[in-house]
DNA sequence: TGGTGTGAATGCCTTCACAGCG
DNA sequence: CGCTGTGAAGGCATTCACACCA
């Protein structure tokens, strides 16, 4: 198996099968979305190219890591002129799997979940709340920022008739595991979990965690280093 | 300099001056909030000691990686007993700087920024809102969630009498790099932006990034992965 | 000339394996 | 005997440096 599968003869960009790469590291795939923010910024401003050291100065990272990075899945820039934004944007959505809308579900209708449901950012990279979910009777029934508030009995023929594949969960800690093993029962296949606490999945369902007091934790230990020195 | 600076003679637990220590990756103090989060779930179950082993399989992590991430900072285990979760919680709050209250000023008074002032989850790990600031003016002098809404004229000043170290942007993307320089200005050390991006700071002061579209890209890319093998 | 694509070198992080101690 | 602490080995990611091309 070659390396970089289909490099084109005339040295255009390779239309690149996106599915077929052996492995690629998590630290590649998280700068890759920082570009596709960037870059639509970017051409938000009317640019038209963008060269790698100026993307990575812009995100605080060398040219080189940008330029190997991007290797990874083909070949886009131009030499002599750089990358086209419209093109690479489009081409990282491809790859980041974005250029086709994903069904979402929310379990979870409180302050986080709410603020979540109308947060905007998220349709634009092509996510949509389809339903929420919430245990407590009194919510269900509701509408919350224009989506229907659901018993969490309803979770598997929702997520079944709507192709939901990916989950949200905004629940206390207590909750999310039990919550999580509901979500997986209905067949979902990835879980953001926004509770402060580790939850445990089979192989098969992929898991990504966010807890927004490890975040300030970080951040205040950066603070010390820096003020200890 | 001795790799270990203070190793009592003993052998019990090394008192650690956390400021002394070289260089200590990312990953590593990230791996520590994720420890401190389980240990403290463990605590509360009841349990007096655990091994590294036991705290890695929870995180899915390896047993050497926690000891070799823990004796970074210090020898905090008991041979062929493990670590006192008591201990070991002091240790880690300690190392991340959370042993101390950390005063914290939110700016964006929206749906996420009012979830945020919420949350219970901060006040137990040692960080509280002080104060929170919006640029329109008529949700200036309300009080959410017991805290009083100022507007951001009144950063600088409230920031010194308070004390206040860390800032937290809840705005839109297109006012969080104006709103970053008037923290900077205040004399705020460290922000924490859920704005979708990329601020650009003075060297000295540190930042932690949380953007919940990436976060949901990530997942997805990792579920196609999943299904294209 | 300007900027990409990419082997080679470097440096870092993780894993291994085991000595040492309770 | 069990589990930590830790050098050494291995693997992975980043950086360097340059060939190559528009």
């Amino acid at each position: 198996m070659p390396k970089h599968p289909r490099k084109t003869r005339e040295g255009r960009v390779a239309p690149l099968a996106v599915a077929s790469h052996s492995r690629v590291s998590k630290a590649v795939v998280s700068r890759l979305s920082l570009y596709l923010r960037e870059l639509q910024h970017v051409a938000r401003e009317g640019r038209d190219t963008i060269s790698s050291s100026e993307l990575g100065q812009r995100l605080g990272c060398t040219d080189a890591q940008v330029r190997k990075d991007l290797a990874n899945f083909g070949q886009f820039g131009q030499r002599g002129v750089g990358y086209r934004c419209r093109d690479l944007i489009e081409a990282t959505r491809r790859i980041l799997g974005t250029h086709e809308d994903w069904s979402v579900a929310l379990v979870g209708v409180g302050n986080l979940g709410r603020a979540l449901l109308g947060y905007r950012g998220f349709t634009r990279q092509g996510f949509r709340f389809v339903a929420a979910f919430d245990a407590d009777r009194s919510k269900v029934g509701l509408q919350v920022e224009g989506i229907r508030v659901h018993s969490l009995d309803d979770l598997p023929t929702i997520a079944r008739d709507h192709k939901i594949r990916l989950g949200v969960i905004a629940v206390p800690a207590s909750a999310a595991q039990e919550v999580a093993d509901r979500m997986v029962a209905a067949g979902i296949e990835g879980i953001l979990n926004f509770a402060p606490v580790t939850i445990s999945l089979p192989a098969a369902v992929s898991q990504v965690g966010v807890d927004v007091a490890i975040e300030l934790e970080q951040l205040a230990f950066s603070v010390l280093r820096r003020s200890a020195s």
